[in-house]
DNA sequence: GTTATTGCAAATGATTTGCACAAGG
DNA sequence: CCTTGTGCAAATCATTTGCAATAAC
């Protein structure tokens, strides 16, 4: 894991009088072992599949610690269920792209992006502080080749195909 | 009301076989009497003070059904509670900054982020369908004059001041 | 008449919480 | 020890739904 995590982490937890425990620690391992996105549901079969399993409120309570700590950003992606994103320590500023046709995420960062959006915000008399941009699209290739691996993959996983709205 | 809400609503209504009902009118109407966002339940307190109140569920059904037309939009605001916007019938491409210190929600249009943001889209192979930009930002006067209208509006009105992350 | 709509109350489902016990420091 | 953390089961709370009665068209 991120040895950038690890300390910020620790550096969280002593400066709230906070504890180390195995559960929290297999916990915030499964959560930054991968860069993908997952719910609160989600993250607890990662958990479950673990030798060191958690119940679901310390998953729960896990995840509000690590927003607060801000290590962990809460998204939203338009599902029902709060959607967590562990790359923003990474990326501090990335923005989302939500592809309509089969629902994957993609993630980029764009400087000229956070420049005019702060540009605006100081315009309207505030100082920025935090943006998020999510930008729905279709996917060109489905468009101009009739079929795009990632649609087919995702229904072959099951997985739930977004809303169109 | 806006003839434009009324004429798309109707449109709506007959191309999915569906009835004109009072308590669905009177919904609509309370929704587009004002600019302002709202939650199912602040909006059911509105309709409760006309004469024609409406049950909850059919509160809850009507937004459903003009989120589904389009003349509605979810937005995130941070909240627990899913919050709605009716302006995006007049300001189709509109983004919101959200004070981070009163909780005020303004918002504003910019062609230039808009075209920026569709430029970076087709940049990553997609056709740029919709987008969505919140900013939280910190307020300018309250920082320079050390006070601010909004927050002393927001305290008097009770309301319940963001969570600062 | 036929089918959509309403209101009620009950169900749902994600998230939170109270509590007794376990375990860090 | 003293306090935080955990697991369980129960509680919450916004939202959805089944159903019988009502009302569009």
């Amino acid at each position: 894991m991120d040895p950038t995590i690890e300390s910020r982490l620790q550096h969280f937890i002593q400066a709230k009088g906070l504890r180390n425990t195995p559960q929290r620690n297999s916990i915030v391992e499964a959560i930054f072992a991968t860069d993908e996105h997952f719910t609160a549901d989600e993250l607890w079969e990662r958990v479950r599949k673990t030798q060191l399993r958690s119940s679901r409120a310390t998953v729960y309570r896990t995840i509000s610690l690590l927003v607060e700590a801000g290590l962990l950003h809460e998204i939203d992606l338009g599902d029902d269920q709060k959607t967590y994103d562990p790359n923003f320590v990474d990326s501090p500023a990335h923005n989302h792209l939500v592809c309509i046709d089969c629902g994957k995420v993609v993630e980029f960062e764009d400087k000229h992006i956070k420049l005019l959006n702060d540009c605006a915000t100081r315009r309207l008399g505030f100082r920025p502080e935090r943006q998020t941009l999510k930008i729905e699209a279709c996917c060109e290739k489905l468009r101009l080749h009739g079929r795009c691996e990632n649609l087919i993959a995702a229904r072959v996983q099951g997985k739930r195909l977004p809303k169109k709205r």
